[in-house]
Formats: structure tokens, C-alpha cells, sequence
DNA sequence: CCTCAATTTTGAACATGTTCAAGTAGGGGC
DNA sequence: GCCCCTACTTGAACATGTTCAAAATTGAGG
């Protein structure tokens, strides 16, 4: 663990190992038993430390699952690295870039819906639309500058500008799909990607047409309104 | 109180108007001092009962929360009765519609977080795609039936027999937008309104030109597909 | 090695949603 | 009038997220 400040390196390195055994540990017995059955006293059993002291490190429970989340991210930019830089075709980067998630969640698929949970409140911290999760929020929304940026799709400047953040809102939309999918492997949200992708890729050549241009627009306008 | 069968009618009765006790004492403590801050213990108390009398009654404090909400939807369709009497023009009727949304619910914005939060989760029986809340849900997408069926809107068959459910889609956006809004007066969310109704009406026409309809079809066969 | 302040750790105490075994009330059948 | 059954009511007990004052540890400076 290296830092820019050697002072508090070696200061920092024990509780961030400390840290780092706590969180792990959640991430585990998340995964193996469920969000909700995890109790913080388990979680501090299991890692040999105080409750007090995942309080410590963590102000609460659901920020155990902020940082799974961003673990999870993470881990998701790496794929989509791999992906994007073989593939030019828009429509397959972005169908890359849905399924790669799907991939990348699939072991928390089952408490998934707790995180989305917290993540709808809106004074959370966890919440997509939170001064607090920016960050998060704008790295996500560049990997789909990634895919547009990367990619042969042809589009007018406006339009092409407000696009990642407008595919950010379709992958929401599946993620809450996915939240909801219990059937087999997930085919239904497989399906809804496999459809939706062709469907944006058509939507968006339309704008080629005179009399849709005017609305195309008025949508750019609307998001853009909405956004602070 | 009348119901039909008699003979339960003075057994229930009794039951029946704690658990409007209960009820109507929940929904102001909620108004008044948020969901977060209203305990349990303080409803029973307030309503003069004990705690696990309102777990005879309500499963758990989320059914307390459950019950605002058909309430609220209640209160919403005598309203949008009104107003979809005396006007034909679509926008006016669906603008009419969600504005008067924001009405009835306005006193509750400030803990509808909390409603979101537990609606958003899948295994919770609030979940609006769930199936113990199906009465709900389709009584809130018939009102949307209502709006399109009335109106003056021409449209192919097929979108506008599943217009409805989009609609509904719609104001579930508005809604998660109106639930982060703490602009004053809820400007924002009345400018979302304001400008998506007739974008909406715009897009609607769009689907007369022949380039268009092709993937207003992948898109109703999309949603149809996705729906079971 | 000693001191001191900052950091880290502890676990008991607290708040609150929820459960449950026990009690009460009332009415129908005899 | 008594019994019994159902519906209702109770409050103490429980589970679990969270807080906090106090204790332990650490590392830098002397």
C-alpha cells in the first residue's frame, strides 16, 4: 500500500488492513447468506474485530454495500476495457457493455434488491442521484462516453453529446429490470438487452429523418433541463 | 358500516374500527413527524392501543405504509374523474392527470423516500411489479385507459391498446423524479410535466410517418414481451 | 525509555421493528 | 347460566442496527 504522503502511510496501514478484512468479510457473507440474514455482530465475529469497530470504519450497515458496489464497478471498467478495445460496432459495444454487467453482478444477483432499495431513498447517500455517489455516477456515465466515443455510430454533435448519460438511464431502467428477474440464468434481462440494443441502434439513425429531428430535440432539451 | 353479509357485520365491526384507528393515527404521526421518526410504539400509544394490537392488524409498519398508498390512489381517481369529465384534448388529459398527482400526494412528499425505498425492493410486497400489489397497479394504469381512451388521440390499434402501460411507466418516472425534487414548490417536477406532455404528443404523431412505425413496433412488441 | 496526543478498539447500552404466549371479551349452543 | 370458540388485545421479550464513553494501542518527539 503506497500513498503520496509517507507520513501517514505506514499510520493509515493498519487500520486499512483492518479495513479492508472488515469489508471483505461483509462482501462474503453477503454473498453467502444474504444481505438482510448478515447481522453486524457476524460480520465483526467473523473478522475478529468489535461491532464498534465496523462502526468504526464503516458509519453503517448500507455503506458496507456502497463499497461492494464500487468494488463491483471497478471490476466492470476492466471488462469493458477489454471489450471496447476489440470492438467498433456500436451496437455491440454497448450489447458488450450491458452483458459484461450482468456478468460482473451475477454473484449478487439475490441481495441485490437490498442495495436497490437503499439506493431509492433519496437522502442516502447510496442513491444514484446523490451529491455523495457523483463519483460513482460519472464513472459509470463515462463508460458509455466510452461506447459512443469508440464507436462508428454517426450522430449530430447535440445529440451525441447527451448520449451517454441517456444510455445511463437505459441501463438503469435494466438493472431495475435485473433486480426484479427471477427467471432461469436471468434469460428475461438477457432478452430485454439482446432487444433493446437493435432498437436504440434504429432509434437513433431516425434522427435522419426531417420531421423526427424537431422532437430528438426537444428531448435533448428536456434531459438537459432536468440534469442539476 | 354496511357490508353484505350481516351476520359478521357487528363482528367485524369492532375490528374494523381500531384498525381505522390505527390507520388514520399512522398517516398523521407520518405526516407530521416524517416514517423515519414515527414509531410503532408512538402509533399504538397515540391510538390508545398497544403495539401488538397494530401487528393484529397491520403486518408491519411497510402495511401501514401500504394503506397510505391506496389511499392516496383512492383520493386520485375521484380527482382525475373530474377533471377527465370536462376535457378531451390528450395533453390536457394527461397533463391534468399527473398534475393532479402531485396534488393529491403533496402532503406525503416529504417521506415518500421511504415509500420508494421499500417499493423498490423485489421481494417486498409494496413492489409496484409485484404480484400482491397487481390490484393497485392496474387500477393505476386503467386510469391511464381512461386518459387515452377519452381523449381525441388517433392511433394505430396496437399502440393504443398498450399506450396505457407506458404512460404508467411514465408517471413511475415522473414519480421517482418528484421523490429526489426538493426544488421549491416542486417546480421542477411541474416542468418535467409541463415539457414531457407534449413531447409525448409529439412522438405520438410521429408514428404516422412510414420510417417511424417499424420501431414504434419493435417497441410495443418489446414491452409486450417483457411483461409476463 | 518516557510522554502524550491521535488513532484505533471495545462492549455494554440504547432504540426500535417484530413476535408470541397468555389473557380478555363476547356471543352462540345447550 | 354455563361452556366454548373465535376474535381481539396485551405487554414483555427478542433481534438487530447504532451509539458512545472508556480503554488500549501506536508512533513521534524528547
Amino acid at each position: 500500500m503506497t500513498t503520496l504522503t509517507g507520513v501517514t502511510d505506514s499510520a493509515t496501514a493498519k487500520g486499512e488492513q483492518t479495513r479492508e478484512l472488515i469489508l471483505s468479510t461483509a462482501l462474503r457473507l453477503f454473498r453467502e447468506q444474504g444481505y438482510g440474514k448478515t447481522t453486524m455482530r457476524a460480520i465483526a465475529t467473523e473478522a475478529g474485530v468489535s461491532v464498534g469497530n465496523a462502526y468504526y470504519y464503516f458509519g453503517s450497515k448500507e455503506h458496507l454495500m456502497q463499497a461492494y458496489y464500487d468494488h463491483l464497478q471497478a471490476q466492470h471498467q476492466e471488462v469493458v476495457d477489454t471489450i471496447l478495445a476489440e470492438e467498433k460496432v456500436f451496437t455491440r459495444r454497448l450489447g458488450g457493455v450491458l452483458h459484461s454487467w450482468l456478468e460482473v453482478a451475477r454473484p449478487y444477483h439475490e441481495f441485490a434488491g437490498t442495495f436497490f432499495k437503499t439506493a431509492a431513498e433519496p437522502t442516502s447517500p447510496l442513491s444514484p442521484f446523490s451529491e455523495q455517489s457523483k463519483p460513482a455516477r460519472e464513472a459509470s456515465v463515462a463508460v458509455f462516453r466510452q461506447v459512443v466515443d469508440g464507436s462508428d455510430l454517426k450522430l449530430p454533435a447535440e445529440l451525441k453529446a447527451e448520449l451517454p448519460e441517456l444510455l445511463w438511464l437505459m441501463q438503469m431502467g435494466i438493472v431495475l429490470f435485473w433486480v426484479h428477474d427471477d427467471s432461469q440464468d436471468l434469460r428475461r434481462t438477457r432478452a430485454l438487452i439482446d432487444r433493446s440494443v437493435p432498437l436504440v441502434d434504429r432509434l437513433l439513425r431516425l434522427t435522419r429523418i426531417p420531421g423526427v429531428r424537431g422532437v430528438v430535440n426537444d428531448i435533448v432539451g428536456l434531459v438537459r433541463s432536468v440534469k442539476p
